[in-house]
DNA sequence: GCGATCAGGT
DNA sequence: CACACCTGATCGC
């Protein structure tokens, strides 16, 4: 959960992402993207009087952003306050103070962050820096460099300092498959399945909220089908994604849902109700988009994972991997690095909100820490499903590798399927009919590769208290990353924060 | 009745 | 182990 507390340290009369509290007094709005926890606030009574008094006070944030959030009667009252921008285009924005008149000029401009429909990063520049807010984001390794607008000719642009999505900076999920990886997995299980007979369907078991669009839009083109939904209204504006979907329950492939849609599964439901015309049972499948995340050197899993008899579980994630962020970061070499969520291991308390959530900064306070290496005792990732019948095991004590286990929780069967393939690094496992997986495997590609060698790492730290990192070492760590050298990341001390 | 918060769930 | 969100209970206004 994001615990930014809504402002940056230097431009601090602008509110991002955050609506209530002191944000209340910010002469400028932005929202990156349209998932709720990002609008906290945003549809308070105190918020809207204001604007009802205010000349200059706006929200910006993308077309798209736009459009999503006034498909919710609740932000409406939003609409003439609405400041959509293009991506890519530097805006300047006057932030006026007035009750005094006092006026700063800054010019933002939106980047694409690829984490859901309408979502972008906001490049802020002005007398105080230049400064990324990156909202949510999942970019590939190597999409930074071509960015233009984080460029100035074939130059980086310096940047003072990066609000960071650091929802996966831990090098626990040190690699996400691929968008494109995740996608030719769950279409060839799709594929395998509603090819038997129009009586096979498939329930994609997704969250209520934005991002699985792109999901639905690949799907509808591969298999020349629409994706049955719930409502097409938040897409009434947004052609492409209105084609791949309908309401019109006669498809193979459904996405919508219902209060009771596990039940309704159980029972071998869709949960719009749907049955064949002509009686016949339809044979569903579930296909839940879920994170899965592996090792350092590990490429070598399924991205489906078979969790019951007629359930999967597929890899999909909204937010970089570990590999990811630290392929920005060390690109963008920001001066300071403000994450925004709160590293593990603590839940935030009353008393400890006010101070952790304000910006940390690398050089006073500690966004990053420099801790020693770990010997690489095991290199494989031992990607296990937890079927939720067993204990939590107590490998992650100090003996456990830095290899991490995939588990997924909230199976309901007990069937394991851990393992699943050690050699085919995208291939999914189907197994339509066969309910056994006998050809499961133990990952037994726990080659210890060789070049395990001591460098510095840099994780989280788990609490304000911990030690800060000291400027040569960050330093030097900057040269490694700039040079492109392989760096050891240690596992983050969440277990051993005593708190 | 409303909003905010929390616990518990998927 | 995460996320984004929902429901329901409780509290305060």
């Amino acid at each position: 959960m994001s615990s930014f507390a809504g402002r940056m340290k230097e431009y601090p009369t602008i509110s991002l992402d955050r609506f209530d509290r002191e944000n209340l007094h910010a002469r400028a709005y932005f929202l990156s993207h349209c998932h709720k926890d990002h609008m906290k606030g945003l549809k308070g009574p105190l918020l809207k009087r204001k604007l009802q008094f205010s000349r200059t006070v706006r929200l910006y944030c993308s077309f798209v952003t736009k459009e999503l959030l006034l498909n919710n009667p609740k932000y409406a009252f939003w609409e003439e306050y609405i400041v959509p921008l293009e991506l890519e285009s530097p805006t300047q924005i006057s932030l006026v103070d007035e009750a005094s008149g006092e006026k700063e000029e800054v010019v933002v401009t939106l980047l694409p962050a690829g984490h859901c429909p309408g979502s972008v990063m906001f490049l802020f520049e002005g007398s105080h820096g230049n400064v990324l807010y990156t909202g949510d984001f999942r970019l590939p390794v190597g999409d930074v460099s071509r960015m233009e607008h984080l460029h100035s000719g074939s130059r980086v642009k310096d940047i003072q300092s990066i609000y960071l999505d650091s929802t996966f900076y831990d090098p626990r999920f040190y690699q996400i498959p691929s968008r494109e990886v995740c996608l030719s997995g769950i279409s060839e299980l799709v594929g395998n399945w509603i090819s038997q007979s129009p009586h096979h369907v498939v329930w994609l078991n997704c969250k209520a909220a934005y991002g699985y669009e792109y999901l639905f839009i690949n799907l509808g083109e591969e298999f020349n089908t629409q994706i049955h939904v719930n409502t097409l209204a938040m897409f009434k504006k947004m052609p492409e994604i209105l084609s791949y979907v309908t309401t019109d329950r006669r498809t193979q492939i459904h996405a919508c849902r219902h209060p009771k849609d596990e039940e309704f599964f159980q029972g071998n439901r869709l949960p719009c109700g749907c049955t064949a015309a002509d009686g016949t049972p339809l044979r569903i499948i579930s296909i839940k988009p879920s994170t899965m995340w592996f090792g350092e050197r590990t490429k070598k899993t399924s991205v489906i994972i078979k969790t019951g008899g007629s359930s999967y579980r597929a890899c999909f994630s909204f937010h970089s991997s570990y590999s990811e962020i630290k392929d920005f970061l060390s690109y963008l070499q920001p001066v300071n690095i403000y994450p925004s969520v709160i590293p593990i291991g603590r839940t935030l308390t009353e008393g400890t909100l006010e101070t952790t959530a304000l910006p940390v900064c690398v050089e006073e306070s500690l966004p990053l820490t420099i801790t020693d290496a770990q010997p690489a005792a095991h290199n494989y990732v031992d990607c296990t499903e937890s079927n939720g019948e067993e204990e939590e095991e107590e490998e992650q004590q100090e003996t456990a590798p830095d290899g991490f286990s995939l588990t997924l929780s909230g199976s309901q069967s007990n069937h394991s399927s851990q393992n699943m393939d050690s050699c085919l690094p995208d291939t999914l496992i189907i197994q339509p009919e066969l309910d056994g997986q006998k050809q499961r495997e133990e990952g037994d590609d726990g080659i210890i590769q060789s070049e395990s060698q001591q460098s510095s790492d840099f994780d989280i730290p788990c609490t304000p208290e911990s030690k800060v990192p000291r400027r040569d070492e960050l330093s030097q760590l900057y040269r490694k990353l700039a040079a492109g050298e392989d760096i050891r990341f240690v596992k983050p001390h969440t277990r051993s924060c005593a708190l």
